[in-house]
DNA sequence: AAATATTAGATACATGTGCATGTATCTAAT
DNA sequence: ATTAGATACATGCACATGTATCTAATATTT
């Protein structure tokens, strides 16, 4: 090998996968012992809650980490659930509608409080303000910039950066 | 609730998830794509290459991100492999040493040669020097300090964010 | 219009993971 | 010497995940 990866790239690569299983982990077991879906889960309905109009699965899948196959086995685990609908597609009866329903809405807004909160001791007490740019900018310079989810929060969260609250 | 997490909150654990994913799913599909195992076997491999005396299951359970049961299992693949051996303990019959064979150290050099470049193309070349110090400190405050591997790399890691390199 | 390619979504299979539990051994108090 | 509890490691099970593939519908090409 001609370059050698040096100690903050280590430090980086080491600290990336850490943290996000700490946190991770975290985030389910304190979901787990409230007795609530995951965070995945979480992520899926809030999504479908804003879209509020019917979304397409492929749709909810490029906004989602979930692959196809997966989504589709979640998508149907949460219809036997009652928390989404799924009907055909007016325009393409390929396709599906994703809607959220009522029961859905409830069992989100029952998450939130315990996923906001963690989103609360985990995150916002731990990180110093001085670290938040960096923390931001540097995460999101390991993603590609065409990830349209990410675009609106982090335009969002760049602001904040620069009149600190 | 009474606290709401802010935008640089939701920035964070949104990047934080994406980026990891991003990260380890490119790491896997270019070890796969050489043919060489997973990231986390390298991890195995170089802790116990390092460690050259033989190292007790349990101590490398502490400096690895599996869990017990798993880590059992995969030391047992490896061991299959005739990667590592695994021998009683001298001073507790509960007890296995760990140790990397000559195969298992010649298939981590290989693994390097990925693993080391992707490390190079996916990190270092993508962080810009600015926000290194931020991304590393920031992710550090999210995990508890009685980290023992962590601790090494992260003052490597430090004493070069006061002097770039 | 017929043939072909592409896309949406579902499913099968192999593998990985977390959690609970089992077995053996150790430590320390009685 | 015996017993209570802790620790080391293994295993079974339920479930999540990735990969490959399948079906049905739509788009494209000729």
């Amino acid at each position: 090998m001609d370059r050698k990866p040096n100690s903050q790239t280590t430090a980086i690569w080491v600290l990336l996968n850490i943290a996000h299983k700490r946190v991770t982990q975290t985030f389910e077991a304190e979901l787990k012992r409230a007795h609530l879906p995951s965070a995945a889960w979480y992520d899926i309905l809030w999504t479908l809650e804003r879209a509020e109009e019917g979304m397409r699965q492929n749709e909810l899948e490029r906004q989602s980490l979930y692959d196809q196959p997966n989504l589709s086995r979640t998508i149907k685990r949460m219809v036997d659930d009652g928390l989404v609908t799924q009907c055909p597609a007016a325009d393409d009866r390929r396709g599906r509608e994703l809607r959220i329903t009522d029961e859905g809405k409830a069992l989100r807004a029952e998450m939130w409080k315990v996923y906001g909160g963690l989103m609360l001791s985990e995150i916002e007490d731990k990180v110093p303000a001085e670290h938040l740019s960096g923390l931001i900018e540097g995460l999101a310079s390991m993603v590609p910039d065409q990830d349209e989810k990410l675009q609106g929060k982090l335009k969002n969260a760049r602001e904040k950066n620069h009149k600190p609250s």
